[in-house]
DNA sequence: TGACAGTATGACCGATCGGTCATATGACTG
DNA sequence: CAGTCATATGACCGATCGGTCATACTGTCA
């Protein structure tokens, strides 16, 4: 956790500070990242910076667990309790597309998650991530199983399957879309011209069916798979 | 490529630089993997190693790009050609868990492909071989869409979902198996005894069943789904 | 034997990093 | 005013890295 300095320091040194180090552990891997940096970008003393934070991992933690899922939430909102389960899933895989459009750097953080790395330390903290993650997808999915939308033999397995679709699955998609590098698009603060709303559905439409039909039956017309 | 010297080194001497070179790079990222950590355990003094490669991202590009698909072709040999699409992907799906579990350390290099990093050169390369990649696994599943077995209303995205599935998601799915994390694998040279080839075909066609069938459709007794 | 090409080697370089610490600043208290 | 406490600051430290280079070694051929 942050020292108690820091939430003590004027708003808009913090926030430089804050962005900064988005900025920083955005488009660089934990390892590469590097605190000189951001402070140097920041205008701030490194030797300040070791006020406000224990080390390197104490900033890049507290963005993780704290500062990017409260703006995240604060994007994404509540969950939509309309329609069926498919629905409310297509809603929701939406909404993280919208939300990786608007705030490429956030959503880069999110995923850091699922980055590699030789470090102990920071591997700790990343699987938490990706755990507590996996557990509210799969809470998600139990809801669907409960209501006989979705059949599963093996709900964990099930539930890595969908976390990869429409994780790292849909970002890639995306930036195939968008013709764009995932470095290029961290460079802007945001892609709202480039991937509008109309073609986001379609895109989680398609990831959702993925998820429910497979690609093996897509016309049922005449004739089954073999 | 690797400098002449290279490959007119005694076997055994090259032989302990690749090794240590694939443990280095297998369980570290690029940036965080060390040319001074490799010289020092192959006992090869860093001076000589700069005789037989450029540099590091020479070495890290031969090892990608040469080293590590000829031992994965070693290992999976020639894709099966018998019976339908659906059995031959399960079979291919199948080798691929195969070889990740006999061999973690190559799997593990093999995936490197997709580890993010702000070194542009490297991106490049990841790039490259992610590409290659896809286009592989596009083939084959063009080949289940001619043979009207799969149906996709785009198959370049097809492609990136179910290369997510049978890539990180099946690794992911395979360690939480284990009970172990990728590192604890990583310092094993196999784990034949703990995941065994039963286990790994059942895996495989709970896989496979998912790209085909999805989530939504199980059982088809009686009553569909919403 | 001596010259030469290929190779081996480890001291060395500049850069960067994460992190520390002595000192300076400045606001508040009495 | 003096004293105290939180904070600011940048010089400094040790470690590591990727990479270079002068020098030494070794085998071959004339």
């Amino acid at each position: 956790m942050p020292k108690s300095t820091f939430f003590r320091l004027p708003e808009e040194r913090r926030a430089r500070l804050v962005h900064e180090a988005i900025v920083e552990f955005a488009d660089r891997t934990y390892a590469e990242a590097s605190l000189s940096q951001i402070a140097r970008r920041a205008n701030i003393p490194k030797g300040s910076v070791y006020q406000y934070f224990e080390d390197k991992l104490d900033l890049y933690r507290w963005l993780l667990t704290e500062e990017a899922p409260r703006l995240k939430r604060e994007f994404v909102g509540k969950p939509s309790m309309e329609g069926d389960f498919w629905t409310r899933l297509e809603d929701f895989v939406e909404r993280g597309m919208a939300f990786l459009v608007e705030h490429p750097r956030l959503a880069r953080l999110s995923a850091a998650a699922a980055d590699p790395t030789a470090n102990p330390e920071v591997r700790g903290l990343h699987k938490a991530i990706c755990e507590a993650g996996l557990k509210e997808l799969r809470a998600v999915l139990e809801a669907g199983a409960e209501s006989s939308a979705l059949h599963a033999p093996d709900l964990d397995v099930a539930t890595r399957f969908v976390a990869t679709i429409i994780g790292p699955g849909l970002t890639d998609v995306v930036l195939k879309e968008l013709g764009a590098e995932l470095h290029e698009v961290l460079a802007s603060d945001s892609l709202r011209k480039r991937l509008g709303p109309k073609r986001r559905r379609a895109l989680a439409h398609q990831a959702v069916h993925f998820i429910r039909k497979g690609l093996g039956s897509e016309k049922p017309r005449r004739g089954k798979e073999t």
